[in-house]
RNA sequence: GGUCCGGUAGUUCAGCUGGUUAGAAUACCUGCCUGUCACGCAGGGGGUCGCGGGUUCGAGUCCCGUCCGGACCGCCA
């Protein structure tokens, strides 16, 4: 029997025992007189004791032997401690130890198996199976195992399936690009790696399955972020005969019961914000409600002033940071600079100081005047002492922008505050959105999506301008600015669907081609249905207080998309190319 | 497809406007140490400064290219 107990559970009340431990040398500490060993499994840390006067000199040279990360297995009486060390759970005790075995040695580790390691994300990348022995990591894994098993219970509790559905299926053009799987036995042919189980969970919807749910892995062909890999999991559900209502409450409850159980977080009932009002209010669909610094349009008070960068624009806005009026020139240049920065493309930043004497400075004093300025500051809600900062421009750009800054003043304030959930439905988005590059209507959500009921006529028969206008069932759940899952209700009707196909630029022939199969079932007693999915990895992430979710994913993949532990992608063999009738173009190099 | 940041000891980093033998911390090794738990003390070993080219009397430092890593924009229905 390699142990007794884990490195975790020694109490006081176990001093007296014999027993047995297995685990990783996590440091060795040698006093020459004694020394001690300090014992790690994934439950904890047991400290061993070996000393000269009580151990053979055997044991303690066995003991000097090893080496950090060497897997031991030791027996011994629990003892109680001399020293006693009140950080770890299992301080009051110590093993004092009769017998000794390596199970197996150890290389140095090119990193510090501790909470703070010195180890880049290149080399924990490398050496994944080594930073998963590290405290915050292992935590993170049993944080997500955890978050799982609510999220079976809870979804089980209220009657849902857990089916399972295929990896191998069919690449579409719409939406994300598809993983592309060739098929040996279909030479020519390829799968394509699920961007999501979409299709399969409506067509169990049309076979009566009525609550399905799967914690599943999707895959995007798609560039990462520290948020996005291209394999990531949801949690995927549809229902039946179900309102839009009836599956926000569900998957509020879900969310409520999984902070409750899992983080012993209490929330209060979701707020709910249309689309519109959210881009208004905040310039995002995925507001960060933690803070306010809300958007306050100014055209009609800062237009037609004799400020010509303004009078021109669609849109004149402003957000207010409170108490930042003692800004510098060098600090507001700075934040000019970085609103500039190509990535937000903002092509100046107007700011206007309402000093603590009631007083304004700004970098417009040359056009507005203290009143035109005061009606700007009763607009944003600004008090003396408080900065406001304006951007104008083209509505969409513009508000993007300003969201971008709202953030970052929102950072630099620390505003968003850890331990802090503000959780948001964001609700009525619109059904379609049209790209004047391609001159075409992409959806927003995606093609299956219903139109509102009160919509459906306009979608039928309106023109090319009311398209743009449609708005569908569907939402999206934010908490903190991160949108973790997001849903529809789903067209159920052959004929609406088909109509969608043809906005979207489908031919009957296309539309027939690649989704055949759910027109088809359509038109056998399709019922009523909706759902949502909820990015699970992100879910882990944003309930931890990270932005990052790769510590929340065994083996993520790293910006390139390579595993770096088992370095794939990589060739593969000629035969194997062969078998699946593939050849590969030469990749240019450079000469 | 693009922008920015980085690559120097096992590791994390410093190394200024180019100028002796490239440093620190930590890890590692040796010795000492009667209660350590970030143990302590003394000593020691450890470097193709990512790679290739260029400028220069001289390059870790400047320039060009390239590879690798990270953040972001585009993209992600």
């Amino acid at each position: 029997m390699y142990r007794t107990h884990t490195c975790g559970e020694l109490r006081i009340s176990d001093v007296g025992k014999e027993v047995t431990l297995s685990g990783w040398v996590q440091t060795v500490r040698d006093k020459g007189f004694m020394m001690w060993i300090d014992l790690r499994d994934r439950y904890g840390v047991t400290q061993l004791i070996f000393n000269e006067e009580v151990s053979s000199t055997d044991l303690l040279e066995q003991a000097r032997s090893v080496g950090r990360e060497f897997v031991i297995m030791v027996t011994g009486k629990v003892i109680e401690r001399i020293s006693k060390n009140d950080k770890i759970p299992t301080g009051d005790v110590e093993i004092e130890v009769s017998e000794f075995t390596v199970l197996n040695a150890a290389k140095l580790p090119p990193f510090t198996i501790d909470d703070d390691t010195d180890g880049g994300d290149d080399l924990r990348m490398k050496y994944r199976y080594l930073d998963l022995r590290r405290g915050p990591v292992q935590r993170n894994m049993m944080f997500r195992s955890n978050l799982a098993i609510e999220t079976r219970k809870y979804l089980a509790d209220q009657g849902f399936l857990e089916i399972e559905t295929p990896f191998l299926i069919k690449s579409t053009p719409e939406g994300a690009r598809d993983f592309v799987v060739p098929s040996r036995m279909n030479p020519g042919q390829f799968y394509a790696l699920p961007q999501s189980p979409q299709t399969f969970k409506q067509i169990l919807m049309v076979a009566g399955m009525d609550k399905y749910f799967q914690i599943v892995k999707c895959f995007r062909d798609e560039d990462l972020r520290a948020d996005r890999q291209p394999e990531f999991t949801q949690i995927d559900c549809e229902m039946a005969f179900i309102t839009q209502e009836q599956i926000l409450n569900t998957f509020e409850g879900l969310t409520k019961y999984l902070f409750k159980t899992v983080s012993n977080i209490e929330l209060p009932d979701f707020p709910r914000m249309q689309y519109d009002e959210a881009m208004r209010r905040f310039g995002s669909d995925k507001p960060d409600l933690r803070f306010g610094m809300e958007f306050a349009e100014l055209n009609d008070v800062a237009q037609n002033k004799g400020f010509k960068v303004f009078d021109s624009v669609e849109l004149v806005v402003g957000i207010c940071a409170e108490g930042c009026a003692a800004y510098t020139r060098k600090q507001v240049d700075e934040l000019t600079k970085w609103v500039q920065r190509p990535q937000i493309g903002a092509k100046g930043l107007v700011y206007v100081k309402y000093n603590e004497d009631g007083s304004f400075k700004s970098s417009v004093d040359k056009f507005f005047s203290a009143e035109d300025l005061k009606a700007w500051a009763d607009k944003m809600g600004a008090k003396p002492g408080d900065l406001m900062l304006v951007l104008a421009g083209e509505t969409d750009k513009t508000r993007k922008q300003l969201n971008e800054l709202r953030l970052e003043m929102g950072r630099r304030l620390g505003l968003m505050k850890e331990g802090d959930f503000k959780p948001l439905w964001v609700i009525d988005f619109p059904l379609l959105e049209w790209d004047e590059e391609t001159e075409r209507f992409y959806a927003m959500h995606h093609p299956f999506t219903s139109p509102k009921k009160e919509d459906v006529d306009r979608m039928l028969n309106g023109d090319h301008e009311t398209m743009k206008s449609l708005r569908a069932d569907a939402y999206d759940l934010v908490i903190n600015g991160v949108e973790i899952g997001g849903g529809s209700i789903r067209i159920h009707d052959r004929g609406l669907q088909e109509k969608n196909f043809q906005l979207l630029g489908f031919t009957e022939e296309e539309a027939e081609a690649q989704f055949g199969f759910l027109l088809g079932a359509f038109e056998y007693g399709a019922p009523p249905h909706g759902g949502i999915a909820f990015g699970f990895d992100r879910l882990c992430a944003v309930m931890n207080g990270q932005n990052s979710i790769r510590d929340f994913i065994a083996f993520p993949k790293n910006n390139m998309g390579r595993d770096m532990m088992i370095d794939a992608p990589s060739p593969v063999h000629g035969e194997q190319l062969e078998e699946l009738n593939l050849e590969l173009k030469e990749i240019k190099k450079e000469e």
